[in-house]
DNA sequence: ACCCAGGGTCATA
DNA sequence: TATGACCATGGG
């Protein structure tokens, strides 16, 4: 398995200073593991907010758990999850994802399992893919797997550590060789990246995170 | 009227 | 392996 090489130095340092600036995230609160893998999928692509309007509907409903949704009529389950967008896709994912969670014995089963088969199981989900797979892992499972995302390659790249289009899991490979297993670290790296990234270049949207450096190359200087 | 959002799948070359 | 089309709502 190929790895792109990364200094510890540099992205512990980089973590100080979106830790400082923005203090702990307090990420992805969900009630419980279900509701955070729920909203792994339908983040998908979607801007948050729209997310927590579609959990918010499964919840009036009291179908936010995996055999309301695996017996919901998908008409009805593309209504409720309407605002987080892709409705469509999104039912039938999560309907796929809720048969596979069950057949398996739900979290109780399946937090016994190693990380590596855990993580090849939930990519044999159709819908669940390396992103999706790697947020479910770390958020509901506490397993430290470091997610990358658009606005992880963004940094990263802007930063000058790597060029952004490298493969994912030879991107994700490189940072947990460097950092080591941490999961309460992963998760809230992940979670200041994504806030830097919506919080802060809303003037220049494709600058994502490049205001971490003393002088922004787009002219911004923080 | 644009552009973007905490992606994934499928067809095509 | 690597693009492009498609999925679709809601906010800036």
């Amino acid at each position: 398995m190929s790895r792109v090489p990364l200094s510890r130095r540099a992205l512990r340092a980089v973590y100080r200073r979106l830790h400082r600036a923005q203090g702990p995230q307090q990420w992805w609160p969900g009630e419980t593991p279900f509701e955070v893998m729920v909203g792994a999928i339908l983040t998908q692509n979607t801007a948050w907010v729209n997310v927590e309007r579609a959990i918010a509907n499964l919840k009036a409903r009291e179908r936010l758990d995996p055999a309301g949704i695996v017996a919901a009529r998908h008409d009805h389950l593309a209504g409720w999850i309407r605002p987080s967008g892709y409705f469509n896709v999104k039912a039938q994912r999560l309907k796929a994802f809720c048969g596979w969670y069950l057949e398996r014995g739900g979290h109780e089963r399946l937090k016994r399992w190693p990380t590596t088969r855990l993580r090849a199981a939930l990519l044999d989900v159709p819908g669940v893919g390396r992103e999706t797979a790697d947020d479910i892992l770390l958020y509901a499972f506490h397993r430290p797997v470091f997610v990358i995302d658009a606005y992880t390659r963004r940094l990263f790249a802007r930063l000058g550590m790597a060029t952004g289009g490298e493969d994912y899991d030879a991107l994700r490979a490189g940072v947990e060789d460097a950092l080591g297993p941490d999961a309460p670290l992963f998760n809230e790296y992940h979670a200041l990246i994504v806030n830097h990234g919506k919080d802060i270049c809303k003037v220049a949207p494709r600058c994502a995170g490049c205001c971490l450096r003393e002088r922004c190359p787009t002219g911004r200087s923080r």
